[in-house]
DNA sequence: ATTTCGACCGAATTTGGTTTTTGGTCGAAT
DNA sequence: ATTCGACCAAAAACCAAATTCGGTCGAAAT
């Protein structure tokens, strides 16, 4: 009795959670059933649907997880740096090994996935990118803030600050895919710090 | 005979050339057969596989001539401009709008294409990137020397040309990329030339 | 009251076999 | 040198039947 008054739902919910993540990136979202993931869970089908309204809650819910896993791995290593210029290279390397990360992730969810799955998932994804998007801008907007209350770089007004941090992920974003398809992972080591020096001269 | 010998082989191919490029971009790609091209063009289908090889190489070419139309327009409108930044902003205006355009293009060519079809056209693509990318480069290492040149900004080590190149060719590629998707062409007008300032200045 | 699940449904997807289409070849005609 | 009709193999489109899958519901278990 007390046994099962501990277990509470939310438990239920991580633990369903990390087992669908572990199907998904192994089989592809396309490719992992409701059923797969009641069988890995150690239930019924129909159990899942007390815990999540649909399928596409679960796979939504996975992506957050690790939205959040990567944006915490993120303030952690800029915590652990000084200065501005450190701070943002920090960030830079954080998001270039993840983008690699979840590449080969995303390839692997996208297998088996026929062209309307695909265009269905892809509404997921952007609305994913979005939140993470809104998270990093924060991240930024904040370390920018601080920057010019240091000194660093000039003072920027609202509308600047928030083009200038949309300058830099979106260029960053860019600069990753470049990288991944065409080019080399030590030419990212060069690339993303000089842009992180630019970035910084330019604001000064 | 005369008129005969007027008619040269590739006045044939650029008619060809044309031809398919009207219907690719009415019907999309995958919708094109080689029979449409043929009789559109006022020619038997075998009559193709005389100028071109296969359909793969007719619709190469199309690309192509797609890509120098681009570059040519480019290299146009820089060159009523004076100054770095003038320049930096007319590169980034054209870039962007060209990639509005080409946007709807593609979306309309990959209508109707399996998916087989489309990794196989995906292949293509990135070679056209890779030679477009090229072409680039070479403008704006240009346009670099000649404003290293005019002290308008440092002297930049060989290598330290190729990355501003890069930086700047991939970050605008990123801000086209999250503009198209998340936002507004209004919002380009400002976050566009807002780049081409600090990259200006990053380079000072 | 909370949690689980078997039975069930409709929509979507796979399957397997057939017919059509399509990129490409070849030799004859011009 | 250029064009084209006839032809081929492979891919694609088609189609009906069988199957799968996401999701619902009410009854049972705890």
């Amino acid at each position: 009795m007390f046994y099962y008054l501990c277990t509470m739902a939310s438990d239920k919910r991580t633990h369903i959670l990390s087992t669908a993540q572990k199907l998904f990136q192994e089989k592809g979202l396309g490719m992992v059933t409701m059923e797969d993931v009641a069988r890995a869970a150690g239930m019924g089908k129909s159990s899942l649907y007390y815990y999540f309204k649909s399928k596409e809650e679960i796979f939504d819910a996975v992506l957050e997880t690790e939205i959040s896993e990567i944006i915490l791995e993120t303030m952690k290593r800029m915590s652990s740096r000084s200065g501005l210029l450190e701070k943002l290279m920090a960030f830079a390397a954080v998001k270039f090994e993840m983008a690699r990360k979840r590449k080969s992730l995303y390839r692997a969810m996208e297998a088996g996935m026929d062209a309307v799955a695909l265009s269905r998932y892809n509404e997921l994804k952007k609305g994913v990118h979005l939140r993470y998007l809104e998270k990093e801008k924060v991240i930024l907007q904040q370390l920018l803030i601080q920057a010019a209350g240091d000194r660093s770089i000039k003072t920027l007004h609202p509308k600047e600050l928030d083009q200038a941090v949309m300058m830099f992920l979106s260029a960053l974003r860019g600069m990753n895919r470049e990288i991944t398809l065409f080019g080399s992972a030590e030419q990212a080591d060069e690339l993303l710090p000089a842009f992180c020096r630019l970035f910084q001269r330019g604001l000064q």
